[in-house]
DNA sequence: TTGCTCCTCACGTCACGTGAGGTGGC
DNA sequence: TTGCTCCTCACGTCACGTGAGGTGGC
């Protein structure tokens, strides 16, 4: 009694494409209630709504058209908490990493957003003090340095074994030197390294710091641990704690490596 | 100085995988610093780790490799923000597209699961009472019956204007009566369709409710709505305000449309 | 007869992974 | 000489979208 519907109206009337309606059909998963022989027109019916409901809903949550066929073919309740808790699992997994692709793109923009600052302001060589709030980081394991190594060869083997550790290395990574005495000394080469990662299981403590920049490739600090120090003694300032070194603008926004902006800071004493 | 490395040492200290390797150096976004003319073989320097480092961050946070080359060819700070902060619109995007889609499998759970639960009673005929927790829903507009028409018709003219008004339908839908005696009159025919969706602007209020099941396709509510009103009146139960009623085994678990299992519940007044 | 709708078939998408079949290097 | 590594090239993936070229229905 009811008038069968032209593939266009099926498609409006479900909201599901016309161009997906042939390729549900084509490989047998939600096919038209007959097909006209002479001319191939696909006839829908309204009640068919329901199956097609069924592909939906299931293809919604990202289930394979695959399974969805399998389960189609032997539907239970039981069947359908399995598929359904198996698929919650692969979400969740894809939003954890959404969500991780979403903490690099705020810490990295919260570094070149300042290093545009520092750039704008024209003088590279400014010392000075701010109050810097709290910040979770993941320092790394201690770095070993073998004869006429850099600092790229411990970075390099962190980096190999990154990935059996489930250490994302997208997020900014910077050096750490354990005192100001051996940023001093041997500036090209931190004790550590350590990625701004907001789940990392270490805390850069909020309050003062004395602040410098430098420009140029890793590892290359130019005169700034001497004028840090410099400016620490005209003003009568003590650093105490680590040497945090990041680079605001690094190969990322910068093509010239010469023209990579780091920033060092460390804590200053009571 | 430094040796070159081999395709497979890249990989293994860089970890992006050959493929991949070979891939980004075949489309021109990232190549050997050399080639050997006779053998084809990949030379890569450890120093490349830097400029694998700007593809592989951009990479992770889903930039397109064809941007991720555009951008590698004039690299600057401004730029930079502005792609991470169009990526940063279209991971959240996605983020909101999936945690919909987990919505939907936790509320179609809890249905199926409270079906499963039922039809383990082996007692579809049973009408209890019981307290149950508030829940978001969203009520649809009233319906419209014309003549001959089924509660197929009005659902289907929802749905086909369903896309323009960005509802959801994967989330379970089921029917709404305005009152017991609209239930008793027109189980078929409910005044409203409404869908659990935890962002629905509507509530069904916590409180004692009084329960009953059906068996059977849509809208094939049985004896329900006499059997509910017999057990209130016996009970001296006073039951008041709409009658949800929702299927808690429909289409997606089940294959013959006879064995759905419809849940109605209404308020118990006080 | 003239639009309009429908059809099929082939190709493109996106970023690789997976062989097949062949060669270079120690 | 024998493995082992490297190479290219073609095809597959997944769920469609987009034409090209042709036909049916009123």
């Amino acid at each position: 009694m009811k008038k069968d519907l032209s593939i266009n109206d099926f498609s409006k009337l479900s909201g599901v494409s016309v161009s997906t309606l042939r390729y549900w059909d084509k490989i047998g998963l939600f096919s038209p209630k007959l097909r006209c022989e002479e001319s191939g027109y696909r006839h829908y019916s309204p009640a068919q709504l329901i199956h097609l409901n069924f592909v939906t809903v299931l293809s919604d949550i990202h289930v394979p058209l695959k399974m969805i066929e399998d389960l189609g073919h032997e539907r239970n309740p039981e069947r359908f908490i399995e598929l359904i808790d198996r698929q919650e699992k692969i979400l969740n997994m894809e939003m954890r990493k959404l969500h991780e692709s979403c903490s690099i793109i705020r810490a990295r923009r919260e570094l070149v957003n300042y290093g545009i600052h520092i750039e704008s302001m024209n003088d590279d060589n400014r010392i000075f003090t701010m109050y810097r709030e709290s910040k979770q980081i993941a320092l790394w394991p201690g770095n070993e340095y073998h004869e006429g190594e850099t600092f790229v060869d411990p970075l390099a083997r962190f980096f190999s074994r990154a990935h059996e550790q489930r250490v994302n290395l997208s997020f900014p990574v910077g050096g750490y030197h354990e005192s100001m005495e051996s940023f001093l000394k041997t500036p090209g080469y931190p004790e550590h390294f350590f990625s701004i990662d907001p789940t990392g299981m270490c805390r850069q403590e909020a309050g003062e710091y004395l602040v410098g920049f430098a420009r140029g490739h890793y590892a290359e600090m130019g005169d700034l641990p001497q004028r840090m120090t410099k400016y620490a003694q005209e003003n009568s300032i003590c650093v105490t704690g680590p040497v945090y070194t990041i680079y605001l603008l690094d190969e990322l926004c910068i093509k010239e490596p010469s023209q990579y902006l780091a920033q060092s800071c460390v804590a200053v004493g009571r």
